[in-house]
RNA sequence: GGGCGGUUAGCUCAGUGGGAGAGCACUUCCUUGACAUGGAAGGGGUCACAGGUUCAAAUCCUGUACCGCCCA
């Protein structure tokens, strides 16, 4: 017997942990890869607090992860933490009120793994609290001793094929967090800005005037631009500027990429302004100006005055770079503005709306900067790299052109070089012999992971090397986390060989649509060039959880949700089934409508199960398969054998379904099937029969072996979604003698489509009965009566060519149906009704005209 | 400016060539031996708009508008 009421909070705790002892979600190593199901899963990064959107992304896994665990695959499902790098540094600056820069490097690295080991637990507890189906055996740092060989291994590879290379050169840079940054953490921000036009005095006498957002650059200025189409064009072309305050000649070129509606249509080229500063710079050789440093303050431009940086005033030039020295961009902005306006060389100046690059996490306006730096070939790769994405299955396979279009738009090869702390260092030195001073000693692999801080290159002393200080980006370690779980980066680079031929490429990589530009493309990217593959065979993109007015979630906007609440008042099962209504790619609104939504179907299913159990108390049989049972004949009766084929239809659509990752349509299908067909039809037509209050044993047999398979069946199409309940009402109904501790989520326990009994006279024949307990349920309704209130008679009119169905078979339906519409008098088109007041109903098809009598 | 997705009932959404649907909300009724956290019946839509293809269009094509996202 099962008890009155499903309490979600005992069950959830209790088999959460028993699932965990039970070793269930174990990986085999010892099987063929053919039978493998490898998830890429998202290690998350450790950003310090939870949020609904990790719930709903990290459940839609597990909802594959369990369906493929189910349907027979060993499912190699690991967990990792993204903890390494800015955004873990970020946080711990933050929770700790302290500047990395302010510590020793020791000091601080040692304070970050303190906090993300805190931050991690938390991610821990509600994973498991949700009770994703992940091998904790696997759990992976991407800071830990394994993740940074297999990173550094990684590097070496890539520096061994030339294709990671260190190079002096400009470079997007981060001058609150003082580092440089790759292309995809630039985020474009809108930013009120002001135009200011300045003159310029022209070499041959006269002048032209350049509008600019910032004058703080003008030192810099190496070139004037105008358009081809300019209307100064004969007058200026091959002509010569002289810069206002420093006096340094520049040489006025022509270009299409001017933009000729902005400003004035004449533009200074900085270096550098930005990037088509650095375009230009590199396509007319333009010298090299620098008047920001590192920190994103004015330099005193000790260069001015150099070959390459005359002025025709020296004095006054040095004068204001002095003035200007040591202010931040902001403040040399105002001070420069102060002087132009003083010396009389502004024009004019007015507000403007401008798009400012930015970095993507500590929001600060992007500076381009000449520093030496690691890059990653990238840019003579496009096509390979579009190629390979093609051969991967993405879902939706629109997100695909999101990753071909920012292939197709990279601009710069991938920087992975970060000059900051806590990340995975680069396994190289630079040699300070005589003879090969600055040559680049890489680490050797037998050595990983190495820090060239503290270790030394084999055959060198301690003077004879300079270690190299920065730490890479840490996309560029989760960029290989197929690799990290295959132990595995290319040939003669493998920590085992035999695991990464198991377990490389992976079968699916789930993630979210905003890092398509990073973390997808990174990772193929990497997978390409270590081992020409694709690193898995299929990408599933989540889409977002917004709040519940459908806007952005975000911590500014104070609209965030966290699970803790919603667990605590729903339980799991309940988000999971929010999680599994919507299809991948599609953002979500957080509803509670859909979780009140998801506790009612609970609840039915554990009242559903109550009634099942009591029709099955005593019920010693050993049911096979349901189509076994049919065959045998112990599953006859007309409505069983249509319950069994609705059931049969709703077992090859939620698993064609799944294998097409539509875990929504799986749950929608057999959602239908349990309200509709089996609770508010099966049940209440089959009562009788399964009560024994009409019938023989064998019928009353036939209801209880179908009741059996109904509810095993649709327990196990549940399961994914619903783990908890579904496992509590099957250990408690279904645990087999032979089997007593085999749980639902047993690997292979999905219900197989040929185990089904399919049978369409059955199905035209059971919804023929359907048809007329709804047009009972009708008539009585239309008189506002009871469904229990008894008929003195009813009578089936068929349509001149309706009922295909032959006299015998429609009586196979007439003991459940007479029990159910509450008659002891049912018929076929009798012509000669008997007596009574007669109402009747035509069904919606048409195909008959339901008559009944009532006792009154 | 380019690309992608969306626009279907009051709300949230499913539906990709042939009946316009589900859940929630709403109205009326039913305390029936699993369930009132239930059940039955019912009202409610110009499928954004305009053209086109087709015997037939929510569905395919073209364009427009609006919303969102990605990239410049």
């Amino acid at each position: 017997m099962i008890d009155d009421k499903y309490d979600f909070k005992t069950v959830e705790s209790k088999w959460q942990e028993q699932w965990q002892r039970s070793g269930l979600y174990g990986w085999n190593a010892e099987e063929a890869k053919a039978n493998s199901y490898i998830i890429d899963t998202p290690p998350p990064t450790v950003s310090g607090f939870l949020h609904i959107g990790h719930v709903y992304s990290y459940t839609q896994t597990d909802l594959i992860a369990r369906y493929r665990r189910m349907a027979g695959a060993n499912v190699f499902y690991p967990m990792g933490f993204d903890d390494n790098g800015l955004p873990s540094e970020r946080l711990v600056e933050k929770t700790r009120n302290i500047r990395a820069s302010d510590l020793s490097r020791e000091e601080f690295i040692r304070i970050c793994y303190e906090v993300v080991r805190g931050a991690e637990d938390e991610f821990r507890a509600l994973f498991k609290q949700l009770a994703l189906s992940v091998d904790w055996s696997l759990e992976y740092q991407t800071i830990s001793p394994h993740s940074r060989k297999i990173s550094q291994l990684s590097a070496l590879d890539l520096f061994r094929k030339g294709e990671l290379y260190r190079q002096l050169q400009p470079t997007l840079w981060d001058p609150a967090d003082r580092t440089a940054l790759a292309q995809a953490e630039v985020v474009e921000k809108e930013i009120a800005g002001t135009m200011w036009e300045v003159p310029f005095r022209l070499a041959h006498g006269g002048e032209v005037t350049i509008a600019t957002t910032r004058p703080e650059l003008l030192g810099a200025c190496c070139a004037l631009l105008i358009h081809p189409d300019h209307p100064r064009r004969a007058e200026l072309e091959r002509g010569e500027a002289i810069s206002p305050l420093y006096s340094v000649p520049v040489p006025i070129l022509v270009d299409a990429q001017v933009d000729p509606q902005t400003g004035t249509g004449v533009v200074m080229c900085c270096t550098f302004g930005d990037a088509i500063d650095v375009d230009w710079w590199r396509r007319y050789k333009l010298p090299l100006r620098i008047v920001i440093d590192k920190t994103g303050r004015l330099t005193a431009m000790h260069a001015i005055g150099g070959a390459d940086w005359p002025s025709l005033d020296l004095a006054g030039a040095r004068a204001v770079a002095a003035s200007l020295t040591g202010l931040t961009i902001r403040a040399a902005r105002e001070k420069i503005v102060a002087i132009l306006q003083e010396r009389g060389h502004l024009k004019s100046q007015k507000p403007i709306q401008r798009m400012v690059p930015c970095a993507e996490r500590s929001g600060a306006p992007l500076e381009i900067l000449v520093t030496p730096q690691w890059f990653v070939r990238a840019l003579d790769k496009k096509q390979a790299l579009i190629e390979k994405g093609r051969s991967i299955r993405w879902f939706p396979d629109y997100m695909r052109l999101r990753y071909e279009l920012w292939v197709e738009n990279l601009k710069w090869d991938w920087c992975i070089s970060r000059q900051r702390y806590f990340g995975v260092p680069f396994p190289f030195w630079y040699s300070k012999r005589r003879d090969e001073e600055g040559r680049i000693i890489a680490a050797d692999p037998a050595d990983l992971p190495v820090n060239p801080l503290a270790d030394l290159p084999r055959g060198y002393g301690p003077d004879e090397v300079e270690p190299d200080p920065d730490v890479m980006d840490t996309w560029a370690t989760s960029s290989v986390s197929p690799q990290i779980n295959s132990y595995g980066v290319a040939p003669g680079l493998m920590i085992d060989a035999q695991r990464h031929r198991k377990l490389f490429p992976a079968t699916l990589r789930p993630q979210a649509h905003e890092i398509i530009r990073t973390w997808a493309f990174y990772t193929i990217l990497k997978s390409h060039l270590h081992e020409d593959k694709a690193p898995w065979r299929d990408i599933a993109i989540s889409g977002w959880c917004r709040a519940p007015d459908r806007s952005k979630m975000s911590k500014s906007k104070g609209n965030v949700i966290t699970p803790e609440g919603l667990l605590d008042r729903y339980g799991a099962d309940v988000l999971r089934y929010w999680t599994a209504t919507s299809r991948l790619g599609v953002d979500t609104a957080l509803s509670e409508d859909v979780l009140k939504v998801g506790k009612r179907l609970v609840t039915k299913l554990w009242n559903a199960s109550r009634f099942a159990g009591l029709q099955l108390e005593g019920f010693a049989a050993r049911p096979q398969t349901p189509r076994a049972d049919c065959e045998r004949g112990l599953v006859a009766a007309a409505f069983d054998c249509w319950i069994l084929s609705r059931l049969a239809e709703t077992v090859t659509e939620a698993t064609a379904a799944n294998e097409d990752y539509e875990f929504a349509t799986a749950l929608r299908v057999t959602e239908r099937f349990f309200w509709a067909d089996f609770c508010d039809n099966y049940l209440e037509l089959v009562k009788g029969r399964a009560y024994g209050d009409f019938g023989t044993s064998a019928s009353q047999l036939s209801a209880r072996y179908t009741l059996w398979h109904c509810l095993d069946v649709v327990l196990r199409l549940f399961a994914p979604i619903l783990p908890h309940v579904t496992e509590e009402i099957s250990s408690q109904l279904f645990s087999r003698a032979a089997a007593p501790d085999r749980s639902i989520h047993a690997r292979g326990n999905w219900p197989r489509p040929e185990d089904q009994f399919r049978d369409v006279t059955a199905e035209t024949l059971g919804a023929t009965g359907v048809n007329v307990l709804a047009a009972v349920r009708k008539l009585k309704a239309n008189r506002n009566l009871s469904l229990k209130k008894p008929l003195l008679w009813c009578n089936v009119a068929f349509a001149e060519n309706g009922a295909p169905l032959s006299p015998d078979a429609l009586d196979g339906l007439r003991p459940d149906l007479m029990h159910a519409i509450g008659t002891t008098k049912l018929t076929w088109n009798n012509r000669e009704p008997p007596l009574g007041a007669v109402e009747a109903v035509t069904t919606p098809d048409e195909a008959m005209r339901v008559e009944v009598a009532f006792a009154d």
